[in-house]
DNA sequence: GCCAACGTTGGC
DNA sequence: GCCAACGTTGGC
């Protein structure tokens, strides 16, 4: 049976990737995480699964929505010699947020205070619960699907 | 296998 | 620019 939809929410400094670039390439590999827990949310991505574009450093909030194009594969960007196997997902630019959520409306909200966002700050890739996104929708203005 | 030292990330 | 959190590395 079709499991339900899942809810992400992917960072990207702007410096390094940013929305304007996102939504210029259309769909773009999202590579470079080196992180196996942000590994692990990689591989549990299925393709139409919707996430959150979030800056951070610069801005810190959520600035758009895309959808997973293609499930996790092997990242070609992996540096030569590197241990263990590192994956990557297709990104295609959904739309922009009517009005960024910032990092700081979201934690002055007690409601979400388990965001993954919130309790581990370092996590490029975290999955977000439908209330969560549901809400944070809401706040940003969001009227896709 | 444990733990201290160190490097990196990211918010402020 | 500083500092806290946390992952990784390396010595034992």
């Amino acid at each position: 049976m079709a499991p339900a939809r899942q809810y992400w929410l992917v960072k990207s400094e702007p410096d390094a990737f940013s929305w304007d670039q996102q939504v210029a390439n259309g769909t773009e590999p999202w590579t470079g995480v080196r992180n196996h827990m942000a590994k692990a949310n990689l591989k549990a991505m299925r393709t139409g699964d919707l996430s959150f574009f979030y800056h951070s450093n610069e801005g810190k909030e959520i600035v758009g929505v895309v959808a997973v194009a293609r499930e996790a594969y092997p990242d070609p960007t992996v540096e030569p010699g590197t241990k263990g196997e590192w994956v990557c997902v297709d990104m295609k630019a959904v739309g922009p947020m009517p009005k960024p959520v910032t990092l700081a409306e979201i934690k002055a909200d007690p409601d979400f205070a388990d965001l993954a966002l919130v309790r581990m700050s370092r996590l490029s890739v975290m999955p977000v619960s439908a209330e969560h996104w549901k809400k944070l929708c809401q706040l940003g203005g969001w009227k896709g699907k």
